[in-house]
DNA sequence: TTGACAGTTGAATATTTACTCAACTATAAT
DNA sequence: ATTATAGTTGAGTAAATATTCAACTGTCAA
């Protein structure tokens, strides 16, 4: 047991392990990275949304009657969409069309999605 | 366009579309599930601490240290992870030590971590 | 050019979630 | 037995996030 140097409440019990692991360790901006990512599809409705886009390309307005929600609400989460690179849009007269952004991103919710099916 | 038939703050656009997509629809408790892992790894500090047990198995004392923060935070987050299915532990005198819960999960996990690099 | 509607936006509110704090259990060592 | 430490737990707080609300833009149709 050593004493420990950084902020924590306790003892290191084990310090071999602790230094091999902290070797191992990423830094805070691709951990950052990662869970960004499962944060953004983490959520019921923006999952929901994926789903829908999937399967078919859709304006705001079908989107809102679909889950039963305000366009406002579904614009909000359409936005984390975008910003995370998940979507895409296209205007036509009034109407916004969103989809999938692209291959890759349809093949990383299958697969995730697949995953739980297991 | 039709009038919708369910709460929604506009119209229905494109009605063939929506009925389709209907079908396509999973149930909410199959959405939950899969939100509810994604919702784990969502989060910065369990990303960390999976990943740390993904190169060994530690303590919740080492874990605290690792990750400069105080047991109950740490014990919180296991809790959560325990939930999730995702960790495993096992005890031996005071001391708890804590695992990925299978192979699937390893998997599961290097395989999502892998996605985002690219 | 006026009215109606699709969609967006920012601020306010509501809800969820991470962490703190203090009390507790269990095990080990003296 | 008593003391010290590893870990857990529940309640309370703080921070993050989802949704509501109201005001706004842009486009279409009369």
């Amino acid at each position: 047991m050593t004493k420990n140097e950084f902020y924590c409440d306790c003892t290191i019990i084990h310090s071999d392990v602790l230094e091999c692991v902290k070797t191992k360790m990423l830094d805070k901006s691709e951990f950052d990275g990662i869970t960004k990512f499962f944060k953004t599809i983490g959520d019921s409705t923006r999952v929901q949304i994926l789903w829908a886009l999937y399967n078919h390309e859709m304006c705001v307005c079908d989107l809102a009657n679909l889950l039963s929600m305000t366009k406002s609400a579904i614009s909000h989460q359409l936005r984390e969409l975008r910003l995370a690179n998940l979507v895409k849009f296209r205007k036509s007269g009034k109407t916004v069309y969103y989809s999938l952004a692209d291959d890759h991103v349809t093949n990383l919710i299958i697969n995730a999605l697949n995953h739980i099916k297991e």
